[in-house]
DNA sequence: AATTTAATGGAACAATCGTTCCATAATAAC
DNA sequence: GTTATTATGGAACGATTGTTCCATTAAATT
């Protein structure tokens, strides 16, 4: 019962989460929302409530899509090494394709210092998932004998995460691709030494 | 001839700094800058011009202090790879203290995506400086035999700022100084191999 | 002491912010 | 077809934004 909605919400959080993405928390507006998604604003407030809500929602679909789906492309079979240099490939092409906003999860991290405990949260898990699948990553590169039994994964993940940040900082300012992929290569060669 | 200033603009540039520094530019209000400098918004404007000025006079400050203080502290003659370490240390403690905001330039570079060109150029031009400071250095290090003759240093160099990078964006979420040394660790590692 | 010049404090500005409200439109249930 | 319920469009809200203006104060020059 009731007057159906005349938008789909995943999409407008498509819409919304890329208008955040590109521009950050602060400087998008609602009325920018409002524009990039077509939707109403009193739709918009009454089907996800307030402006930090369909950005936390945003965000969400972003970590969904953008990080676990090409991380979790890692859990299967086949050399860790090569899956690992696959996905800095992919993360240097995509952050040199036009107008390259980041990553979302680093450019959250950077703009709400700890001044939003419920935004912080959100962005560790995402981190937290993040370096959990590298983790997984790296452990199969050691039952593959990619790389030694006795090496710290967990530390050689955490590295390569903090490379995947700050190659994606970089791209804002060099998106040189033979620039960015020099640094990945290091990493990588770091991460099986 | 003419009032005097009853403040000293550099100590101003030093408060508004900080207050940038720790809640980004949207964030910050002219507001806050008039509270946290104690300087009236009025003398504000006539001394620096307008808001985005302030944060560029006082990104430079933070350019020139934090960063470049510590860089060149490298070009000291000695062991390059524990001048590395000191920085790295340096570093991580920094990002440990209490309430840490991160590094004022990997917070900018995020913020502004590239929406801003004047302030993507200073922006670029900081993180030239500590390439180019990481660079000289690990000359320095293959001058004293630390480091392979046939090394890539800049490729090098490139990949310890990416981690310094990630490193403080990781800080913000996870502030265990023996995580963050880990990474450090990994990535000097990496650097002389 | 008079004058000139610059800085200060605070009110005031228009614009934009996030949010709410209400009349209208559209659907499902009865 | 009537009723109940929800979505829509758009005006409107108060608060805050960056910025400007002006009367007052203070110092240097004559």
């Amino acid at each position: 019962m009731g007057r159906l909605k005349a938008f789909d919400p995943d999409d407008a959080l498509d819409r919304a989460m890329r208008t955040f993405w590109q521009h950050g928390y602060d400087a998008t507006s609602v009325d920018d929302i409002v524009v990039s998604t077509g939707v109403n604003r009193a739709s918009l407030y009454g089907t996800f409530g307030d402006k930090k809500q369909i950005f936390l929602r945003a965000f969400e679909r972003y970590v969904g899509a953008s990080t676990v789906a090409n991380l979790d492309a890692a859990t299967e079979p086949g050399s860790a090494r090569e899956a690992l240099v696959a996905l800095f490939e992919r993360l240097v092409s995509r952050s040199c394709d036009g107008r390259n906003a980041g990553c979302m999860i680093t450019n959250t991290v950077a703009e709400f210092g700890s001044r939003d405990p419920e935004v912080l949260a959100h962005a560790r898990q995402a981190l937290a998932r993040i370096e959990n699948a590298l983790d997984r990553l790296l452990r199969r590169a050691q039952a593959f004998g990619e790389l030694p039994a006795d090496a710290d994964a967990r530390a050689r993940a955490r590295h390569l995460m903090a490379t995947m940040q700050g190659v994606q900082v970089i791209s804002k300012i060099n998106s040189d691709p033979r620039l960015l992929k020099q640094i990945c290569d290091q990493a990588i060669t770091a991460a099986f030494a």
